[in-house]
DNA sequence: CTCATTTATACTCAATATGAGTATAATGGA
DNA sequence: TCCATTATACTCATATTGAGTATAAATGAG
C-alpha cells in the first residue's frame, strides 16, 4: 500500500511481475416472482446459475452480465445490480512458473418477469426450495421444530453461539428480521447443517435440514441475493420491475409477501401504498370468485424519481 | 450463459483460449472519525486512495486489503465491507496477440481510529474537502445558493432532469436523503460540474464546483463508501468501530453527526439510543468545560448481536 | 331469486414512535 | 456568588403503526 501501488494501480495496464494473472467469471441471480412463487433461473436442473467468463468484447461487468441474459432469454432486462466479488481460494489456485492463476467471480442480481427459457436443463426453480426455513408465510415455526435440536447441539454451553443463533434465527425473545438470509445460511454452513458444507469437508457429518444444494457456492450468492432484495424492497421502489403492466393490490401485495417470506396486513399494506403516492389507478377490474378488485399501474414518474420513497413491511400474526 | 460455461466455472481453473486475462486490484477506503471530522486515509496529497494488486499470498480479498492494512499502519482493522467491483473499459484494454488484458478494481470500506500514519505523502484527509455539499452541519443552504444556477443550465426544459435534481439534492419540495452521496456525486459528474469530468472528456467546459479531485475514479469510490456507510449507520451499530472505548453521548453523537453530514436533535437521540440499549455506563466522568459528562461504552454483548440494531437518525431543524 | 361465500374497500381506535422544546442539575471561572 | 456552559430529565402535541371491524360488490348453489 505506498504511493507507487497507487502509481500503477491508476496509470494503464500493470505488467510487472509481482501481479499475479486472474480469471474473471460473471454469475447472474435472475429473479422473477409469479404469483406468490418467488423464482430464480437455473442451469443444470436446479442446481446451478448461469455464469460465463467476461468476454473482451464487454464493455463494462454490466454490460457484460446484460448481454448474456439478453442473449440467452431474449427479453430486455430491467433492473440490474451486482451483489458480490469473491476469489475462491481454492479453486483455480495453481502456480506455474512466474504466472499464477486465480478465478474471480463477480455475482449480479437480475429482477424481470418469468418467460419460457428454451434450453436443454434451464428452468425457473421456487427460491425457498434452496432455503425452506426463509418461508414463513404459512408455518413460521419451521425453525422452532427441526432445526433447533441441531443447532443446540452446536452452541453447547457457549453464551456467545446462542447469542448469534438467537439474534440470526430470531429466537429467545429476539424479533425475526427476514434481511438476515445470508446470515443464516452462513451460520448453517458453518453448524454443518447444510450439505454444502460435508462436500467441502466442513461437517463433522449428521442430520442435514431441508434445502437443495447447488455448486460450488452458487447457493451463497443465492441467499445473498435474497438478503439484498429484502433489504432494498423496504426503502426503494423495485417491485416494479417484478410486475405486469397492470395488476390488483393483493396481487402486488402476494409479490412483496412472496420476497419477504411473511404475511402482510392487508389494509395497512394498502394505508402504506397510498401514502406514498407510487400507484396510480387504471379503468379497469379483474374479474375473480369475488368482488372484483379495481386494477392499478406504477406511476409513469416514477421512472424518474426511482431514488426516493421505501415500502416498509407491515408485518401481520396470524 | 450456457449450462456448458457453468460446469466449466464452477470446476477447477479455465485455461480455454476465449477469456481473457485480468489483473485485479484492492482499493480501501479508510474511515476514522476524530472530533467532528470524518477522515479518509490517502496517498499523494490527498489525491489517491490506498490500492495495489491482488497478490497470491493473499487467501481472499477481504484477507488482501486486511494484510495491507496492518502492514502499513501497524493497526488492527475492524470492520471491513466490500464496496463494489468495476472493470474500467479504458484502462488496460489492450490485445497482444491470443492474450488480451483488462483490469478490475475491487474496492473496501473499513472503519478505524486515527493514527500517526508516518509515510512520505500518507495523510488523513477530511472527506467533505471531497464533497463541500454533503456536509450541512453548519450550512444546509450550499447548494441552494452556488450549484442550483448551475444545475439549471443543464436541466433546460427537461421535466426529467428536474426531477432527478430535485429528488437528489432535496430541492423543491423533495427531502434531503443523506444516503443518496453517490447519485449525487454521479450526477454531477454527468452534469460536467466535477473536475474529473473535465479531465475524462464528458464536460462541455464551464464553473466547477469546490471538492478536491482524486485520480482514476477514486473519488467515485469515495462517494460509495460514504453513502454505504450513511445508510449503514441508521440499521446496524457500526460507529462502535469508530469511537474509543469510553466516551460521553456528545462525543457519540458528534461522530454520527460528523458522517450523517446533519445535526442532530440532541434528547431524542439520547432517547433512541436508551430504547436500544447499546451502551452501558461506566464509573467515569469526563471533564470539561460545563457540567461533567457521563462516560459509556458499547455493551460487550453486542458484538455478539451486531446483526441486530437500528441507529435511526432523529434530524434537528435551526 | 335469495342467500351464503368470497374478495374488495373503507373506517376506527389504541399503542407507540417521533419532533420539538422546557426545566433542572453540575461544573469552572470571573 | 453568580454566570456561562454543558449534562440530564421531563413534557407534550402529532404522526405512524398494529390490529381489527364494518360495509360493498361480485359468484354460484339451492
Amino acid at each position: 500500500m505506498s504511493y507507487d501501488n497507487a502509481k500503477r494501480a491508476s496509470g494503464t495496464a500493470m505488467k510487472t511481475g509481482i501481479q499475479q494473472t486472474i480469471h474473471a467469471e460473471l454469475i447472474a441471480v435472475l429473479v422473477a416472482v409469479t404469483g406468490s412463487v418467488p423464482r430464480v433461473l437455473t442451469l443444470a436442473d436446479g442446481s446451478a446459475l448461469p455464469a460465463g467468463p467476461l468476454e473482451l468484447t464487454h464493455r463494462s461487468l454490466q454490460a457484460g452480465v446484460r448481454a448474456w441474459v439478453e442473449r440467452q432469454t431474449h427479453h430486455p432486462l430491467g433492473y440490474i445490480e451486482q451483489l458480490y466479488t469473491f476469489a475462491d481460494p481454492t479453486r483455480g489456485a495453481t502456480v506455474a512458473g512466474d504466472q499464477a492463476e486465480r478465478s474471480i467471480s463477480i455475482s449480479y442480481l437480475g429482477l424481470t418477469r418469468e418467460i419460457a427459457s428454451g434450453g436443454d436443463t434451464v428452468s425457473w426453480q421456487d427460491i425457498y426450495r434452496y432455503f425452506p426455513w426463509e418461508d414463513r408465510r404459512s408455518d413460521p415455526t419451521l425453525i422452532e421444530r427441526t432445526i433447533r435440536a441441531e443447532m443446540g447441539r452446536w452452541v453447547g454451553t457457549s453464551a456467545e453461539r446462542a447469542a448469534r443463533v438467537n439474534a440470526c434465527f430470531g429466537l429467545d425473545g429476539s424479533p425475526w428480521n427476514e434481511d438476515l438470509a445470508l446470515p443464516r445460511y452462513e451460520l448453517l454452513y458453518e453448524m454443518g447443517l447444510v450439505r454444502e458444507a460435508a462436500r467441502d469437508g466442513q461437517s463433522k457429518g449428521g442430520e442435514f435440514i431441508h434445502g437443495a444444494m447447488m455448486q460450488a457456492d452458487h447457493r451463497r450468492i443465492l441467499a445473498t441475493a435474497l438478503s439484498r432484495l429484502r433489504a432494498k424492497i423496504k426503502y426503494r421502489a423495485i417491485v416494479y420491475e417484478l410486475m405486469p403492466e397492470s395488476f390488483s393490490l393483493l396481487e402486488l401485495q402476494r409479490c412483496v409477501e412472496a420476497l419477504a417470506g411473511q404475511r402482510l396486513h392487508k389494509s395497512n399494506f394498502r394505508r402504506l401504498l397510498a401514502s406514498q403516492n407510487l400507484l396510480e389507478e387504471t379503468a379497469h377490474y379483474a374479474p375473480g370468485v369475488g368482488r372484483p378488485a379495481k386494477l392499478f399501474r406504477f406511476r409513469a414518474a416514477l421512472l424518474a424519481e426511482r431514488a426516493i420513497a421505501g415500502t416498509r413491511l407491515p408485518i401481520a400474526r396470524p
